[in-house]
This record gives structure tokens, C-alpha cells and sequence, in this order.
RNA sequence: GAGGGUAUAGCUCAGUUGGUUUAGAGCGCUUGCUUGACAGGCAAGAGGUCUUCAGUUCAAAUCUGAAUAUCCUCACCA
């Protein structure tokens, strides 16, 4: 077969992912096997593919690739999340589109629309992480609304509900008036708004709800919901208001007369001293309310709109109302004066509108046992988390973890299975039968009319904490009891869980309470959190900024390979990542290296009667060793989940030592061939150099690795077992960098002087030089130094730095001697420095030997330097 | 406001329980190369008082404290 001239990663990529798919090599199934198995962090269903993916699912794909070439059951279970909040929000904003208002829908009619939504949009992602490479066990793909799954979740509710950790209670929630749900705490985004400080003047009732000339002042933002007011509060220390107690205000506008109370709450250096107390809307006001027993009273609407009990403005929207009701005030007087005011509001993060507070019946469920065994499960270590520095952050989490909010007012998820009895008590069961059963248990006469299921659905995250228990056993979340069936027992507990840290708390945390409860065994050994992907100028990835390249385009434009390279050169754990462009590139330019140094190799004549050279001989050996080496390093990168290092490792194993060093060595020379000894033995390395890296680089490397020699059909790279490290000739190494700084030397020096002498080397070799690598200096240098000639320089000779190898070049004898005399002054201060510490009594009496040694060997070394340059400065000056 | 992370070359990061480094790598930059695989390449080179100050130690990029900068999480003030 033909190699082409360039790589064309867009052919070879869809071969073979089709070959790997139609071959099942992905597929898993227990066996005797050793299992390894990661659970996808379940991308929404209607999301689309960004460079978030894009780290995170090559990180996966690496490690699953890399448990599958060594040996291990790997099963990479994929799936996507039916992100309630986002999917909802789509369907509505497509059915606005076609002119229907949610409002007008039943629940049935719009499920039905948002399952067709689904069918046809969701998914899209999962085809995408096919274009990366991803080696996803795609039989087992789920989803988390699929039916077995949404059991799953309600068994797990039912369940809680039974245990009393679940309950229903009155809490102000986050409501956002677009989206009509409320959003929890961590989906609210604070940002500074401008706005204005109104001070009203709020005059003390004469106890006839008629007003005196007596006032106080009340400084707001919220002018709007003075309607709703139920007191007045000031802190009791507070002198200035002491002639307030017992005193009765009205409300501006519609005279409702509200007590002056005292609270600790208010601080007195705050606006006025005096603050509104409003507990239908404000979290902290309604918090004093209960303290006083204050009434509430609700004036906005689910839409953000004045109701009926505001008695003015009804209908209007909270932000009309506030500009009209300022007018209205300013015009009764009741304005005092407005300041320009900036403080923090909270939008939704979904539709951006301003939350509103809002009391609501939600559900929730207790988190203190929890959290408790969560904490323990990683602070035993029997999950560790990768990079150790979210354990604080983890801890902090773990200790003061707030009930979790898990009702959400949506028809996109699963229904909470709570039946209302007509009298408000509640059934809790897995379906509308055992519901009726129930009910009936307490009333007989209850009939499946009466009972009203309640309208709310669950939290994404209540059944994302599942996941990898149910992708396996569906029927063991809610039912600890249950025997476990053969793929959870196989597969559970997953191995590595590689995800952001931005839901260390909504998921990670989660699935670790989920585990610890229904398996009483953590879900993952290893969390992995990469970092967040930023744009060059360290702006996180967003639509809105236009900053996120599509990795489709990315793909297309330099293959999945150089795609993956590139997100990974720049991802050590937990740090953010810096995207740009050119680590795209140098992935690539890798590409293309590996390409081009097999179309090398693959276009030598081999003859089978020669002899190895000299320095073939001598760069096998070496490269052998080498590469031993490196294995081991990779590996230990490996085991510390160092998976760039790993990567760059590689990278220079094959780049430098293979490329520029092995290869320039046993290249024949042109026109003649190589010995099969040698030819062979360079085919062997360059298939273990693509072993190695075929974790990282699936495509490139499967292509080449099927082009070495024959392969059968149903062969494949990706369970050839990886490369396993053995033992490397130390010695043998460090004899190879004398020669390999020797040659370096020898270019630098020919560099530098801009000199090409045409005569051949002299290489004079001294007793300290490792004789074995003369031939590979000679060939090398030989190479380095047979072009060009220099004009008019005079010639002498000159010591290469380090080694003690005289090379006869031309230079410029005034040049050598300044630049030799520099070389020994620095090796003289330096000689000077490491006596002085060998001379400190403290240093020798409390270092360990082998600093000591060290020191030593520098002195001695310092000490053959400087010989040597004097030798030279002596040769050049006579 | 509370807690946490980070600070090393122009950029992105290593530096593995203080001494194995005269602080490394990749990219970028400069210079020279139409060198029979590769300009997506080859070769050479420049570039860092390890943010600052103080402390512990015979020894600090590494440990401690403070300052400064920056990022993240939580809470958010009428």
C-alpha cells in the first residue's frame, strides 16, 4: 500500500472508527477479566460538543484506552442527562416559535412535544464524541429519563420519603418570573446593578390609621414592594429611634398602618437605621418575620406582576410599578430623596431575568447524614480526589451542606410520586395504584379521582447522582436490599471519574452520598478534575462572548488527533486551561512527524547479506534502552494521573530520541540499503513508540500500526498489549548523552562561527571519553559538519565543552581564546562556590551522602573544565 | 463578608515529602539553512535576582508568617 506524501487524518479517522465499531471492540461484558470502567459525566441531551467536552472526554478516552491495552475489561459506559432546566427552556422557546404558549398546553400535549424535541435534537452530542475518537461501550448508552432510569429515581424518593429525609417545606426560593421555576441558590448569578436608593417617608399613624406630621424615613431599592410591608424594624441599640416603640406607621399610598418592631438585624450605620420589613419578598425579611410573627403578604405574581392584594398598580410589572409607583410617591410627598445606588441583584442563569424572591412549598431532602458519610468516603480515602487542593474546598462543602431543594417547577423531568389526598395529606409511593392503596388505608372511601398528584418534577441532579449505579442495576437505587445484578456487581464501584470542579458539590459530592447509601461503597476510586477551558486572554468559554471554537471545525480542519493533543499539552489537573489555537497546530505537526518518519523507515531497501554499522549497532542499543526508560517514566505519569507529562514524554521520546537521534543513526546512506537486523529492529521500536502513545492519538496510530507488517482482519491496535517496561542500561545512557553533547557541541560550534570546514573530522578521544560512542559521534558529526565552507578564517583546534573530545576545526583563533577565557572565569566562580560549601562543617556533618557526593563530582568536573580550557587556551595562545 | 486556590522564561506549565538543577520543558522569539522523510522541517541562540518582605535551617523555588496580585466557591445587605 502507498503511503501518502501527507497525512490525511479525515480518511483514516472514519475508517476506522467504523472498523472499531462494526468489530465491537468498545463493547464490554464481565468476565474474568479485571474490570475498568468509568461512567460518562452525562452531557445534557440537547447539548452540543464544546472544548469542555472536548478535555474532558479525551481524558476519559485515554485513560479507558490505555486500561484496555493493558489488559484490563475496559468499559466506558456513555449517556446524556435530560437537563430538565435547559431542555424545557428549549422546547418552550421552539413552541414560541411555532406560535404556542406553553400556558395553553397540557402536560401530556407539551411531554409530547418535548420528547419529539428530544428524538430529533438529543443526542447530537453522542455522534460528536464519535468524531473525537471516543471508545464508548455505545450498547450500553443511557439516558436519564429513559423509563428503567426514571424508576429508578422515583424508587430513590419513595425510599428517602420513607426514611423521613425527605419532606415538604415552605421556603423562600430563587423564582425566575420567565423561566416560572425556581432556580436553586447555585444557579442564581449576583452581578453589581445600578440602581437608585429611594428614601420614603413613612408618617407615625395616629392610631386611627390617620396620619400625623410625624415621620420616619426608610431607605429602599425596592419602592415597589412597600405594599407588601409588615413592619418597620430598627435595631434596639439604636438611640435615634427609640421615640419609635410602640409607635404604628402607615404605608405610603394606601395608608395600612404597620408596627415599628426591633431586631438585631438591621445594622444602624445602614442606609437610615430603618428598614422596611417585607417577608414575601426578601429572604432575611421573611427570617424576621418568623421571629416576629409578622403577616406576609404576597404582591407579585409567578410572572413578576402586582397582584390583587398589592391594591394598587395591580397588574403592572414589578419594574413598570417601581417607576410608576416613585412618580406616585413623589407626588404625595412621600419621596424624600433618591440616591444612585449599586449593589448585587441575582439574575437567572438561564433566561437572565431578575430573581425574584418568592415563598413556595418545596420539597427537600436532609443532608446531614448524608453529608456526613460523604465527607468520610474521601477523607478515609477511599475516594481521593485529583489534585489533592479540592479536599479543603470539599470538606468546607461537606460540613456546612444546606438541605437540598430537589422540586423544580417544570414538566420536563420526573414527577414527584406524591399523591394529595382531598383533605391535603400526602401518599408517597412508586406509582398511582400502591398510591391509591395507601390512601385508602387511611380514608376507604378515596378513589383514584380524588387523588391529585403533585405537579413538580425532580431535580436533574436527583437522578444524575445515581448514574453509576443505575447505567448497570436500575432497580438498586431506592432498594438497598436489592441483590445486585451481574453488571453492578462486576462493574461497581467505577474506577476513575474524571469531571470539572465546578460540580464537585451538585454531582460528585452527590454520587459519592447516592453510593455510600444504596451500595455502602464509594462509586469511584479516583476523581479527576480538570481544569475550566479559557480563551487565550483567560475568559471563560462562552456562546455569548463567541469565543468557544467549534470542535467539529477544529477537527475537520487538523483531525481528531492533533484536537486532543492540543486540549491535553495544556491540561495539568485542576488548573484552567488556556486554549489556543497553535497547541492545535503543534498536535498536528506531531501528526505529521510520526507520519513522515514512517514514510522513512517504510521506503528502505533492506539487504539481507549486510552488516549493521558500527553506529547502527550502537544506536539499537541505546534506543532500547531508552525507551525502557521512558515506559517507566510514562507509567509513573500515568499512576499520578500526570497525563500531559505522560504525553510529553512521548512526544520527545519519539520527536528527539527517535527521530533526530536513532533514525539520523541508522539511516543508510543514500542510495544504499540497510541491514535487516537493524531495519528490523527500528520496525519494532517505531510499533512501540505508537503503542504507547495510541491512547492519546487513536487514529494516526491505528492506521500505522495496521501498515507495519500483515494484520488479520479483527486486528487492532487498541488491544495490543502496551509496552511494558524492562530494564534499561543506566551506564549505557549516560555514555550515550557524552556523545549526543559531544555532536551538540560540534554543531554549535560550526553554527556559531558560521564555519563548514570541508576536511574530514579528526576526533581525538582521551581516556575518559566512552570509546564505544566514537562511531556514533563521527557519523553524526560527520553529517553536521560536511556542508559549506567559511571564508578567510584561520584554523586551529579547539575543545568541545564538557567531554574531553578534540575536534579539529577552522575558527577564529582571537574568537576561541575570548570566548574560552569567559568559559573559565564561570567555571573558576563556580569551582569556588561548591568549595565553600564542601568547606562548611555544618554542610558536611548534616547533609546526606549522596549530596555530599554531589558535590564532589561537581568539584571534580568543575576542576577537568577548567583543565582542559587552559589546555586549549595554551594550544590556541602558542 | 467567610473559606480556599494560585504567583517560576514573552505565553502555558514542570520542579515528585528542603540538598540529586549552575532552576527545566513545550510553544513563541532571534539567527543560519531549497541539507533526498518532514519548512507542519533541520540546526544554533537569546531569555528567569523563582511576586515582595520577614522567619525556621548548615542548606529554601520548595517549610512558616505577613503583604501584594489574581482566580474560584459560599453568603450577600435594606
Amino acid at each position: 500500500m502507498e503511503l501518502s506524501t501527507k497525512y490525511n487524518p479525515a480518511e483514516v479517522e472514519d475508517k476506522w472508527y467504523a472498523y472499531w465499531t462494526d468489530h465491537k471492540f468498545f463493547h464490554s461484558e464481565p468476565n474474568e477479566k479485571e474490570p475498568y470502567t468509568i461512567v460518562i459525566p452525562p452531557p445534557n441531551v440537547t447539548g452540543i460538543l464544546h472544548m469542555g467536552h472536548v478535555l474532558n472526554n479525551t481524558l476519559n478516552d485515554v485513560l479507558i484506552r490505555k486500561a484496555r491495552m493493558d489488559g484490563k475489561n475496559a468499559c466506558w459506559v456513555p449517556g446524556t442527562d435530560h437537563a430538565s432546566i435547559a431542555t424545557e427552556s428549549k422546547v418552550v422557546a421552539k413552541l414560541k416559535d411555532m406560535g404556542i404558549s406553553k400556558d395553553s398546553l397540557t402536560r401530556e400535549e407539551f411531554l409530547k412535544y418535548a420528547w419529539e424535541w428530544k428524538e430529533e435534537h438529543g443526542g447530537i452530542i453522542l455522534k460528536q464524541l464519535r468524531k473525537l475518537g471516543a471508545s464508548c461501550d455505545w450498547d450500553r448508552t443511557r439516558f436519564t429519563m429513559e423509563p428503567e432510569l426514571s424508576e429508578a429515581v422515583i424508587n430513590t424518593f419513595v425510599y428517602f420519603y420513607k426514611k423521613g429525609w425527605i419532606y415538604k417545606g415552605v421556603r423562600m426560593v430563587n423564582w425566575d418570573p420567565e423561566a416560572l421555576t425556581a432556580v436553586s441558590d447555585d444557579e442564581v448569578i449576583h452581578k453589581d446593578t445600578k440602581s437608585h436608593f429611594y428614601h420614603l417617608r413613612y408618617y407615625i399613624s395616629d392610631g386611627q390609621g390617620n396620619p400625623t406630621d410625624k415621620y420616619l424615613v426608610i431607605a429602599t431599592t425596592r419602592p415597589e414592594t412597600i405594599m407588601a410591608d409588615a413592619a418597620i424594624c430598627v435595631n434596639p441599640a439604636d438611640e435615634r429611634h427609640h421615640w419609635l416603640r410602640g409607635k404604628k406607621v402607615l404605608i405610603p399610598l394606601i395608608n395600612r398602618e404597620i408596627p415599628v418592631i426591633e431586631d438585631d438585624y438591621v445594622e444602624m450605620d445602614f442606609g437610615t437605621g430603618c428598614l422596611k420589613v417585607t417577608p414575601a419578598h426578601d429572604v432575611h425579611d421573611y427570617e424576621i418575620g418568623l421571629r416576629h410573627n409578622l403577616e406576609v403578604i404576597d404582591i407579585i405574581d409567578d410572572h413578576g406582576r402586582l397582584n390583587e392584594k398589592a391594591r394598587i398598580l395591580v397588574g403592572e410589572d414589578r419594574f413598570v410599578a417601581r417607576k410608576k409607583i416613585v412618580k406616585m410617591l413623589e407626588e404625595a410627598g412621600n419621596l424624600e430623596k433618591v440616591e444612585e445606588y449599586t449593589s448585587p441583584v441575582g439574575y437567572s442563569e438561564r433566561t437572565n431575568a431578575v430573581i425574584e424572591p418568592k415563598l413556595s412549598a418545596q420539597w427537600f431532602l436532609k443532608m446531614e447524614e448524608l453529608a456526613k458519610m460523604a465527607l468520610d468516603t474521601v477523607e478515609s480515602g477511599r475516594t481521593r480526589l485529583i489534585p489533592d487542593k479540592y479536599m479543603n474546598t470539599y470538606r468546607h462543602w461537606m460540613e456546612n451542606a444546606r438541605d437540598w431543594c430537589i422540586s423544580r417547577q417544570l414538566w420536563w423531568g420526573q414527577r414527584i410520586p406524591a399523591w394529595y389526598l382531598p383533605d391535603g395529606r400526602i401518599v408517597v409511593e412508586p406509582s398511582a395504584e400502591a398510591a391509591l392503596k395507601a390512601a385508602q388505608a387511611i380514608d376507604p372511601n378515596i378513589k383514584m379521582e380524588d387523588l391529585k398528584q403533585d405537579e413538580d418534577v425532580l431535580d436533574t441532579w436527583f437522578s444524575s447522582w445515581l448514574w453509576p449505579i443505575s447505567v448497570f442495576d436500575p432497580q438498586k437505587p431506592g432498594h438497598p436490599e436489592h441483590e445486585p445484578n451481574a453488571d453492578l456487581a462486576y462493574y461497581y464501584p467505577t474506577n476513575d471519574l474524571v469531571t470539572g470542579p465546578d460540580i464537585i458539590f451538585f454531582w460528585v459530592a452527590r454520587m459519592i452520598m447516592a453510593g455510600e447509601e444504596f451500595m455502602g461503597k464509594e462509586p469511584f476510586s479516583n476523581v479527576y478534575f480538570t481544569g475550566i477551558v479559557r480563551d487565550k486572554i483567560g475568559r471563560k468559554m462562552s456562546k455569548t462572548l463567541g469565543n468557544s471554537p467549534d470542535p467539529l471545525d477544529l477537527i475537520a480542519k487538523y483531525g481528531a488527533d492533533a484536537v486532543r493533543i492540543g486540549m491535553l499539552l495544556c491540561s495539568s489537573a485542576g488548573n484552567d486551561i488556556f486554549y489556543d489555537e497553535s497547541q492545535v497546530e503543534q498536535g498536528r505537526n506531531f501528526c505529521a512527524k510520526i507520519w513522515n518518519s514512517f514514510r522513512l523507515v517504510k521506503g528502505w531497501t533492506v539487504d539481507p547479506a549486510a552488516q549493521p554499522s558500527e553506529a547502527a549497532a550502537a544506536a539499537v542499543k541505546w534506543f532500547g534502552s531508552k525507551l525502557n526508560q521512558a515506559v517507566e517514566t510514562v507509567e509513573d505519569h500515568y499512576s499520578k494521573f500526570r497525563i500531559s507529562d505522560a504525553l510529553m514524554t512521548i512526544y520527545r521520546l519519539f520527536w528527539d530520541d527517535y527521530c533526530s537521534w536513532y533514525l539520523e543513526l541508522v539511516k543508510p546512506a543514500f542510495g544504499e540499503a540497510i541491514d535487516a537486523q537493524t531495519y528490523d529492529a527500528t520496525l519494532s521500536f517505531f510499533e512501540a513508540l505508537i503503542k504507547l502513545i495510541h491512547p492519546v492519538m487513536p487514529f494516526i496510530t491505528e492506521e500505522l500500526w495496521q501498515q507495519i507488517r500483515e494484520r488479520k482482519e479483527g486486528e487492532t491496535i487498541m488491544y495490543a498489549p502496551s509496552p511494558k517496561a524492562e530494564a534499561y542500561d543506566a551506564a549505557l545512557l549516560a555514555d550515550f548523552d557524552i556523545a549526543m553533547e559531544t555532536v551538540v557541541g560540534i554543531r554549535g560550534i560550526r553554527n556559531q562561527k558560521g564555519i563548514a570546514p570541508k576536511e574530514a573530522l579528526d576526533v581525538l578521544v582521551d581516556g575518559s571519553f566512552p570509546m564505544a560512542m566514537a562511531p556514533v559521534v563521527e557519523k553524526l558529526a560527520i553529517v553536521s559538519l560536511s556542508e559549506g565552507d567559511a571564508e578567510g578564517k584561520t584554523g586551529a583546534s579547539l575543545v568541545v565543552k564538557t567531554c574531553k573530545v578534540f575536534v579539529c576545526l577552522k575558527v577564529n583563533v582571537e574568537e576561541e581564546i575570548a570566548r574560552l577565557k569567559k568559559d573559565l572565569a564561570y567555571q573558576q566562580q563556580f569551582l569556588a562556590g561548591v568549595r565553600k560549601k564542601l568547606s562548611n562543617e555544618n554542610f558536611v556533618a548534616h547533609a546526606p551522602e549522596k549530596v555530599i557526593e554531589m558535590e564532589r563530582k561537581k568539584e571534580s568536573d568543575a576542576l577537568s573544565r577548567i583543565e582542559s580550557y587552559e589546555a586549549a587556551l595554551k594550544a590556541l595562545e602558542g
